[in-house]
DNA sequence: CCCACTTTTTTCTCAGTAGGAAGAAACTGT
DNA sequence: ACAGTTTCTTCCTACTGAGAAAAAAGTGGG
């Protein structure tokens, strides 16, 4: 797209859709407003408004919703946004499982299928998704594709603890057999991209979401923007160094996540409470914490490793704000507290520590943002 | 601003300012082009171009040169952008001193004065920069003034190392006694951007640069765009904890810094080494390693610490590029593959690591490119 | 030296538009 | 019932983006 010849930066093309993503940007912001309200929010002037206003009716963007509050003067005439205008596929790729859900923009699921696959995995996507969206296709605004590896321009270049292949262009196939943008990022990316627009993070422009699983990745958001780095490999803090690791080559797994992830910690948690391995093990240390010196010891070593790695990523970053999700965000507040007085004693800025609040919801909630994102992608200005 | 009601993003007075600066961009970059040139690189049409660059003229910022290489068909008309159009005052503050450079656009020193100061700040810079910029004043853009530790929002809340007060906004003072925009930035911070415009890293478009001098720091660019956290205080990677440490309280100087900054280094050479302490401690460090069996464990130390520091940024953050900055810079050849082999081993994305080469003058010509960017702040678009 | 051809630059032209102003509509309050 | 206020719509026009045409300035061949 960027080694195109350029197009008129002014040009009545551009021009006409700048002003309909304004007004449909304040819309979906409001979700209930005036012309007059959609004329202050945008600096439209009011004819320029009530044009558009009627454009998007008749396409269902916007609906007439009667007389705003009374008060003196002309009664306002109050516009209820439509979010099921804009439809968005969310897809989930985790070998050998794939699942999708279509919801609307505001993120209430329409329909979803989960299943196995192994044949053609671009085949399965655009299948699910055209039999899920049915006669609602000419609302599709886009598709966003999870996965939990590394994604850079739409290819897939996976951690090889899951085992897809490498250089494998799904979205750009998705995209030319689906005629709608197709984003695919990294899971991790798209929750943090989830909690920042309808989770922990939607009061903040910057932050940072720490996923603690069977590995221990993070997304990073600057400016409301999800930054994937030059590689795609941006927030692989699995592979922080430990000092004192033994010295050995890449191999898909990090020092930092080998020794405290959540494999790590249940490996450690049965040899101190032999037993069968814990669904949570977080919370069950925790528990065992209470009433066991060794495991309280171990469990002060985890937040002291946990709260190193945040502080190793604030003195790069400064997110301001950070994210804990997975088994990160079943530590509970005492142990929160914790994490966060460690911090404050090294860090040289304020950063707030939360649990991420939207759990299996917020990949849904990341996918429906970049694919809003990705729908109207205005060229940047010089 | 961003709390003014919004103006049309259509309006005329932007399409004009936009045009103008798809010109002037353009021509800044490819420095000689013709009208042609002008209208393949901006898209905007033949006629609009004429019209614009006959403004352009006449303000000075291009020239015309005569007839372009002899072709088939009418000779095209080349024009010179003129960098001295543009004119920026880079401040420098490190208290009691204070100097000032005026430069054009390209980076060309038209006067500079150093002088020590301890009345009021933005009296001397005010004073100071008006001195130097005497008769050309109408073409003085912005100022950019770079300070050694964390600004927000133009006010500087410095290290507590060089002791100037808090909360200090000179930024808004100096941009209301000189009526053209002002930043306030991080030393490090310029660095980055200019080793980012004109420097070791002109051929991308993310890299982190790491600088060491009596403390250690570091500059983010991500997009082209300096990255300064959510309090300013991103890249302040000398805070990165050390696993040895003993545990105290935020003191200004980090844990990391404390160790492997020049200031330690040079402590433990002269325990190595009885003598004067040297000028360049870390030059010193690698000749006496070539000898010296104790020098050269304590260079891989060095080496092994820089290279975990440049490992937990790249986990981070992803940049592709680090620079090395300061007493960093004068590693030689085997030290530098020494270092980018540590990295190889352990990173998740290919990272290189180049020597900054811009020096004195990073400061400079990031000063010159946050000054132009301040100049004609579009906007953002929705 | 003249002419055909090519390419660049400038001028001309006009359908479309941004947005101010005026008018219509729909209320409240007296 | 009417004045006043506020919102929404229509009217109007100066301006503009950009395609097309014309003018300009070369080269190369005869």
């Amino acid at each position: 797209m960027s080694d195109r010849a350029p197009t008129s930066p002014v040009s009545r093309e551009r021009s006409r859709e700048i002003k309909r993503l304004s007004v449909i940007l304040a819309a979906r912001q409001a979700r209930l407003l005036s012309r007059v309200d959609l004329a202050e929010m945008t600096g439209l002037p009011a004819a320029t408004v009530t044009a558009l206003v009627r454009e998007l009716i008749a396409e269902g963007y916007l609906i007439e919703r009667g007389p705003g509050a009374p008060t003196t003067g002309r009664p306002r005439e109050m516009l209820e946004f439509n979010p099921r205008a804009e439809l968005v596929a969310a897809v989930s790729l985790e070998p050998p499982r794939i699942s999708c859900e279509i919801a609307d923009s505001e993120g209430a699921i329409i329909a979803h299928r989960t299943a196995r696959f192994g044949g053609d995995v671009v085949e399965t996507v655009c299948t699910f998704v055209l039999d899920l969206v049915g006669d609602n296709l000419p609302s599709l605004r886009g598709v966003a594709i999870a996965v939990p590896g590394v994604s850079t321009n739409g290819a897939v270049r996976l951690a090889p603890s899951v085992g897809l292949v490498e250089a494998w262009p799904i979205g750009e196939s998705v995209q030319q057999r689906l005629g709608v943008p197709v984003v695919v990022d990294n899971d991790v990316n798209l929750m943090a991209a989830g909690e920042c627009v309808a989770g922990a993070g939607a009061d903040v422009a910057n932050l940072l979401l720490i996923h603690v699983a069977d590995g221990i990745g993070a997304g990073l958001v600057l400016d409301g923007k999800v930054r994937r780095g030059a590689s795609g490999a941006a927030g692989e803090v699995g592979f922080m160094p430990v000092d004192a690791a033994p010295a050995r080559s890449y191999s898909g797994v990090g020092e930092f996540e080998a020794r405290w992830s959540v494999n790590a910690i249940t490996e450690r948690l049965v040899a101190l409470h032999p037993g069968r391995r814990p669904e949570s093990p977080v919370r069950e240390l925790i528990q065992l914490a209470a009433t066991s010196k060794p495991a309280r010891e171990y469990l002060d070593e985890v937040l002291d490793a946990w709260a190193r790695l945040i502080l190793s990523c604030v003195c790069v970053i400064d997110p301001g704000m950070v994210l804990l999700s997975g088994a990160a965000a079943e530590l509970d507040d005492a142990a929160l507290e914790q994490i966060q007085s460690l911090l404050a004693a090294k860090t040289p800025a304020p950063t707030e520590v939360r649990r991420a609040t939207l759990g299996d919801q917020a990949v849904l909630h990341g996918a429906i943002s970049y694919a809003l994102s990705a729908a109207v992608p205005l060229p940047s200005l010089p």
